[in-house]
DNA sequence: AATGAATGAGTCTTCATTCAT
DNA sequence: GATGAATGAAGACTCATTCAT
């Protein structure tokens, strides 16, 4: 990928002035998440970002529409990463649901973004249209794409018929419960043995997905 | 000042005062839930407690204070009926985890002690000595009964042999989800379809439990 | 001066209490005439009243109800002033109108509530329902008495015909200057000579109504 | 990139810039008189003059220094109309009077350096030093002009002996208030009956100079 | 010269905590 | 013990001023 133009490289200024608002919303997460929001500072999100108090308020007018920005910025990613592992894809349920696990931890869970969550589940009842926000635009998507999953894996007879929503709750609350833990318990020192998530991601999907087998395979392939 | 009723029980006062750290845990703990601990005024405690502010400060000496005693509290419950729950039992280790869990739900998931897990998850970060006391007292133990009942089902024959560190996770991660489920998304009111928490609980341990066994039922016997 | 009865002088703490607000008020205006509503710092209100900083808003909201407040408060006495000045008289409009002014002036003038002129003069622009508030309260109000008054003198043949509204404000206009001039140059140590007000609203009012009759007297009484 | 025109005059560029203080203090004096100079941001006054808040800065070191020039500029004017009105005249005193007071309301009063007055009245008190300004270059000469032309009406027998310093002030203080109501009470929509400054001017001085008269014409002339 | 992004001192306001009653 | 008036440290936010471009 050549890249030709010389490029007259925006000031130092300039492109500062661009990056601020991914910088800010950066900081802002990391700390939301570390202190909650009421317990961050406004300006040790400024400083984190390496800008003074001041320059915050030129981005967002207030330490709540920050917060509501952070938000709007995770979930929207969490959104597009959604709808974008869905695809197509032809092997056994049981393969597609592994990658799409593993996919999103690649793309959310092994991420700041994965923060959100912590976010959402703290400041939910504090600003109430997150909630519409979070149920709208990710829980319900996320809960259709499980659902069809699901149901494909029981059309083609792998699958049992289960209660789906509940079969989905128990497919999606432990990779929540990942990224709850990983900015509580994860985050301190003292925590002992660590879990190695892709690891616990396979075996967690392993175990579910043959719990929800008509049969079974004779000779468990794998561990 | 003669008190002639010898009285089996204390005066309303008396009987009040007695009451009033528990009434001051109590409000702290939902209010600490709803809105987190930074979030939280500390004469909101006293006030939905029934006491003046002031009051408040012959208790608990400061807001952490306050917030530690509530920490410990709900803590020990957690710890006190962990301990209970085990026991001796007899019957299928399939049997004996829906035993647990539903037990576990009744006495604490659906008690406002169940907060205390999102005051775990959000506060560990600024008060280090939570993670310390939590995984201590109530992780570890926790894992322990979980391994010790999935050892007992290896060892019988019921259950075939994985890495039981994550078994126990994907065991316990969609429990905790299911409380702090409770106290975010479930307290909102746009919340859509709900799940019941204890037919959730069955479809759990039935997929898991049937995940883990060496081989399942020919004829799934229920559902 | 005997000092019969003992009371029970209400404790220190309660009587403050209940002044407090006459206190931050009194202070409010003093301040907010002399540096302006944007140039006083809420502080010192608290600090001229006697209170901490955090005390003023037990009792005031923000800065904005607290002048809201001394406008209401001024503005409410000079109504009642006003009303109560009328009255019933039965001397010459002259006479008439020397007693209004002079009693105007050792009720308001000489008044720290005086200053109120100065606040509504400057903050009528930042704070639009003032001008409403004082117009309908005071100053038709006031015009109005004055019409009456000199339509009673031209009714009776001592004054001559003129617009009315016009003259009103000749009268009017000196009073309002005289109160604006003691809160601005009258406050300055350098002013040099500086009027006596009382003297100064007699040969005003003398100068005016003599203007306004029919047929000045063929030998000027006074002076 | 040509210029091909040479241009007689200078180019806009240049134009502006040498209209740049005039542009500024003029933005100023408005802004000051309408939310007053604690109330007026610095940016606003740069917005105003169409220019950005950095310029502002080049002409004038800091909000107080513009304040400062914006004061002096517009009391040079008064200073300089001032002496221009006083000239030469033959007419009678009350013709004197009408004269001065109508001539110095167009030059001033129906002028935004009119708001002169209002930024005085508030500002005195925190910059002491335009007390000294405008008593020494304003108030008195403007008091003596007045004293003069009084005392030349007593000289010629038009007028009665009064206290001189007095007088000066009746017939001052309601041109002053006409300034004032013009950036209060006349600048809000509210206002009902507005007033036509000229006819009061005439009204005003026809009142007070009738006052002042030894004697006043038998037959009223006019009005 | 002109701009406007950045700064940080200064304000308003909140709230944990104290203490006279 | 209980109260709630009072305090003042702390935090959100503004805006005069600077300075790199």
């Amino acid at each position: 990928m050549p890249r030709p133009a010389p490029l007259p490289a925006a000031s130092t200024r300039q492109r500062r002035k661009e990056a601020r608002p991914q910088e800010l919303l950066q900081a802002a997460l990391e700390l939301f998440v570390e202190k909650g929001f009421a317990g961050t500072r406004s300006e040790e999100v400024a400083l984190r970002a390496g800008v003074a108090k001041g320059t915050l308020y030129l981005y967002y007018p207030s330490k709540e529409d920050l917060l509501k920005a952070v938000v709007r910025e995770n979930l929207s990613t969490l959104i597009a990463e959604g709808a974008n592992i869905a695809g197509n894809f032809s092997g056994t349920t049981h393969e597609l649901l592994v990658l799409l696990m593993q996919t999103w931890w690649e793309r959310i869970g092994d991420t700041p973004a994965s923060g959100i969550f912590k976010i959402i589940l703290t400041e939910m009842g504090n600003f109430p249209d997150f909630a519409r926000f979070y149920l709208e635009e990710v829980m319900e998507p996320g809960r259709d794409l499980f659902s069809r999953v699901l149901q494909r894996g029981i059309a083609s007879g792998e699958l049992r018929e289960v209660n789906l929503f509940e079969a989905v709750h128990v497919l999606i609350f432990p990779m929540l419960m990942l990224c709850l833990h990983k900015h509580s318990i994860g985050a301190c020192a003292q925590a002992g043995a660590s879990m190695d998530p892709m690891s616990f991601i396979r075996t967690h999907v392993d175990v579910v997905v043959r719990g929800l087998m008509v049969r079974p395979p004779e000779r468990p392939a794998r561990r």
